[in-house]
DNA sequence: ACTTTATTGAGAATGATTCTCAAGTAACTT
DNA sequence: AAGTTACTTGAGAATCATTCTCAATAAAGT
């Protein structure tokens, strides 16, 4: 999909909820396209604002949420204190591994542990709704410097 | 263990760092073994508070900080806000799986995720010194009802 | 008991996130 | 294009968990 698409993807999930498409909620998304990584909430605000666009935090983390809320973007707790956030759009399923000595974060995902994850619901007869799974590490970089 | 067995190897390591054992140290340690569940800060203050303790809220976040630097207690991350403490000793290693709707927190190990989590780490060359991993739900008694 | 040093509680401070509300803007209607 | 309505915005206050500050207190050693 590209860019201008996912943009007016989200402009008609905005829409379809009698919200107003503005351009503070489309430059959010468009930052978060434009940053691969996992953002918090200030680097989103600082970048914003760079570029001579008046925004407030409260309106980034509105917009946040509505993105999360429709599929736009996942949330993810770093263990930082503090959330962070990254584009989810053709994107597959990931979990993350996060050095605790630099704070990079890499990404993994296994079939095999997806998979018992499921089982384990299903055999409580829980439904899952999601889940959170990071690895804290000493990456090979900061082991060996 | 004994309890008492317990709360001798917490002073022994307090002793062993300079520190001083005081009531209110012991009394976090006892309150979290009282206590299986997986509680929060202020469920301790009140239980404390409410057995004639004079403590506060800053001593316990301190002492919880000993306990878990000195492996009694393990502090997990909920997705509430908040951090919840678990007791540590002669326990197993187990993850957490939580409903979204009533907050029960279940717990479950599976030997294959933790084996294929070293073997993640290990291909990277990265040293693992730690995980969470939440399985989010709506549990089976939640869904009944 | 005396001395030294760590600990404590109260309340202030912090920091991320959420809330409030008056002013502003999108979108629809003439 | 102007008017109407309803949603959105930014500023700053509020919230909430957690941490910090510091003077008073208590543990441990002598
Ligand atoms: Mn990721
Ligand atoms: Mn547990
Ligand atoms: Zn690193
Ligand atoms: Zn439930």
């Amino acid at each position: 999909m590209t860019r201008k698409q996912i943009i007016n993807k989200f402009k008609k999930a905005i829409r379809n909820e009698q919200l107003k498409v503005t351009p503070q909620r489309v430059a959010v998304l468009d930052d978060l396209m434009d940053h691969p990584g996992h953002r918090e909430c200030d680097e989103i605000f600082d970048d914003l604002r760079a570029n001579d666009m008046k925004v407030s935090r409260a309106t980034i983390y509105r917009t946040l949420d509505l993105l999360v809320k429709y599929g736009f973007a996942k949330k993810l707790n770093t263990g930082e204190g503090r959330s962070r956030f990254e584009n989810r759009i053709d994107t597959h399923h990931h979990d993350h591994i996060i050095c605790n000595k630099c704070g990079t974060i890499t990404e993994f995902c296994n079939d095999e542990i997806e998979k018992i994850q499921i089982d384990i619901c299903n055999d409580m007869d829980a439904q899952i709704v999601g889940h959170e799974h990071q690895l804290f590490v000493i990456c090979a970089d900061c082991r060996n410097n």
